[in-house]
DNA sequence: TTGTATGCGTTATCAC
DNA sequence: GTGATAACGCATACAA
């Protein structure tokens, strides 16, 4: 492979000539720039990222720390940020932590040996040690999807979960639903707790007190499994209670629920997953969705995916999340962001589809 | 950031031996070794990979080049890949050309100036320039999902999409279908092309002659237009034949088919998006799909995605494609591989759904 | 406008 | 077992 002193010979000018040339900076006359561009050309030319980086301190390469490509959310959240970056010159180098803290510290370790010059980083599980951890290396981070308390001081992208969880429940509720089971993901997952938080917040509004709220993982199984308790537990006795908070990681059952102990008529999922899970379980039940059951869920799914869009959802600005996060990451490591750590939030959109159904009969 | 040297330094060796430890290659004592540890420990020493790939020409990066990882099937073979590299020690860099090959061209400039130890490639259209750059730069490459000419002489893994297309004809054949029409990618796609060979394989081996074959992209749109023309097809005058030709872009209607001139009662999709495509098509035409009309495709959806799964498939392995891929990539580039070229071509899946219905009247 | 000297942080090579 | 030296390929700092 020729270096760049094969094409300041062939040039005949020095190698730093060659150098300003490429990046096009300093001073050179058109004429020598058609001699080195010559030269290129003719000994087919290609600088070395390696050398040059480790010269100039910059790799145009960012990270992008997720827990799984494979979710669709996710995907076009990934595709943005390629977009993003690409159209700016940059890589991304992908990483898959499925929600592993090991896999992500593994992963963090690699990147950040690598140089990178920015994170992309969405994560697994409490934020403040990854986040620091990327610091003490003083590269550049921006925190997707997740809320991060105010003290850890870093910028943040995500969309307002609280809001989306509100509106879907608020039309639950509009619809006549009085019996409302949340099924969400994990506890010490912020967009978990905080759909939860829009869930709680619509019931209050509307003076109910009726709640049922399952944690369990942002999954298929989860969104089956949760669906089932709520739906089981329908005729058991009261003094069940202890048994069923047991069988139940994250079990949240208000007393009131339990002394009624009848079936939710509507359920609302915090996510993609988990509503077609829950969807799975309520057929498995025969039971009719909407006409018996409503569903509701975060997340739609991309429409190329989908025959027949049916699920009621607060959709998110997937591709926007990941195109504007980035932008904000390279503005941050070339100087052009403001000084103070920017937190934005994207409003989700409710998009009602047949899933929950038409105004129910009070008596339900 | 604290260097090797300074890891030296304080351990009181030289910056050599500390790079043995690291390496854990060459010849040093237990103690020595301690000393060294404590040095990293303490100093929080991270080794500079641009450095050391500088010096080493190694980058345990891979580059997957894909076309758009927005959709399912390569999400799921970039997950593969990703595994597989991660298992490994390896990085991966994501690169969507959208079948661009304006984008591909840049993509591979700027990874082989990253040094990429070797590369994933999704060829946009014509797979032998792409091939020879990489390989100009004396780097691996391994083609993905296409298929390419045997004097390219470089390592492939794809599906097989003509037993995979012939296996859902005859299946449509079987259920009584004789006028069915295939909607296929770009012509100049090695998968668009085998699986209209599937087809017609299906159709000859059945005495078959109506064959209608519609080329476009491979998305939604395609899908939803190639179907419509198909269906609209219907009782225009056969001397419409050329107007026909000109609407569509690689319109291949045989006269047989032209002369009768009757809607097709099957539909063979040749990619996901397009089948999804096309049943929209087929409900804007009020079609009920599997009762007046028969609709088969190729790429099966994730399962954690669709509500209700529906279409009859040929389903890749397209998580091993990726993995199996990534294996050979590295054992290529390790000098594991064995010495002559790899063409490993896996098996593809049929899955009969509701989509293809029940054995028709022969009367249709 | 161009060139010289030097160093980025690590490892290959060879000597001890 | 360990170390000194040089080199990977390029860009910074400064000189001309």
């Amino acid at each position: 492979m020729p270096t760049i002193r094969d094409v300041a010979r062939l040039a005949g000018v020095a190698p730093i000539t060659v150098s300003r040339v490429i990046n096009n900076s300093g001073y050179f006359t058109d004429e020598t720039r058609q001699r080195v561009e010559e030269a290129i050309h003719t000994l087919g030319y290609m600088p070395n990222s390696l050398a040059r980086s480790l010269r100039s301190h910059k790799t145009r390469t960012l990270a992008l720390v997720l827990t799984d490509i494979t979710n669709p959310f996710w995907t076009t959240v990934a595709r943005g940020v390629e977009d993003a970056a690409s159209d700016a010159g940059f890589s991304v180098i992908l990483c898959n932590t499925d929600e592993s803290d090991i896999e992500q510290e593994r992963y963090l370790r690699i990147i950040l040996e690598k140089q990178v010059d920015g994170v992309l980083l969405v994560p697994s599980g409490e934020p403040h040690e990854p986040v620091s951890t990327i610091r003490s290396q003083n590269v550049p981070v921006v925190v997707l999807d997740r809320r991060v308390s105010s003290d850890l001081d870093v910028d943040s992208v995500r969309s307002d979960s609280v809001q989306g969880a509100y509106e879907l429940v608020r039309l639950l509720i509009k619809l006549g639903h009085r019996r409302i089971a949340a099924l969400t993901g994990p506890q010490d997952v912020s967009t978990a707790v905080d759909r939860v938080s829009g869930y709680r917040q619509a019931l209050h509004e509307a003076g109910l007190d009726w709640e049922m709220v399952l944690y369990g993982e942002y999954d298929l199984a989860s969104g089956f499994r949760l669906a089932n308790i709520a739906l089981e537990n329908e005729g058991r006795p009261t003094s069940d209670n202890h048994d069923l908070h047991d069988l139940t990681s994250g079990f949240d059952l208000t007393s009131q629920a339990l002394l009624a102990n009848p079936r939710p008529t509507a359920f609302f999922a915090a996510n993609n997953f988990l509503a077609i899970g829950a969807l799975r379980a309520l057929r498995a039940h025969n039971l009719q969705v909407p006409e018996q059951v409503a569903l509701v869920g975060f997340d739609d799914l991309p429409e190329s995916l989908v025959v027949d869009p049916f699920l009621t959802v607060a959709a998110q600005p997937a591709y926007e999340m990941g195109y504007k996060a980035t932008e904000l990451l390279m503005a941050r490591l070339t100087g052009r962001a403001p000084e103070n750590c920017q937190e934005i939030i994207l409003p989700t959109q409710l998009i009602v589809r047949r899933s929950s159904g038409d105004p129910v009969n009070s008596s339900l």
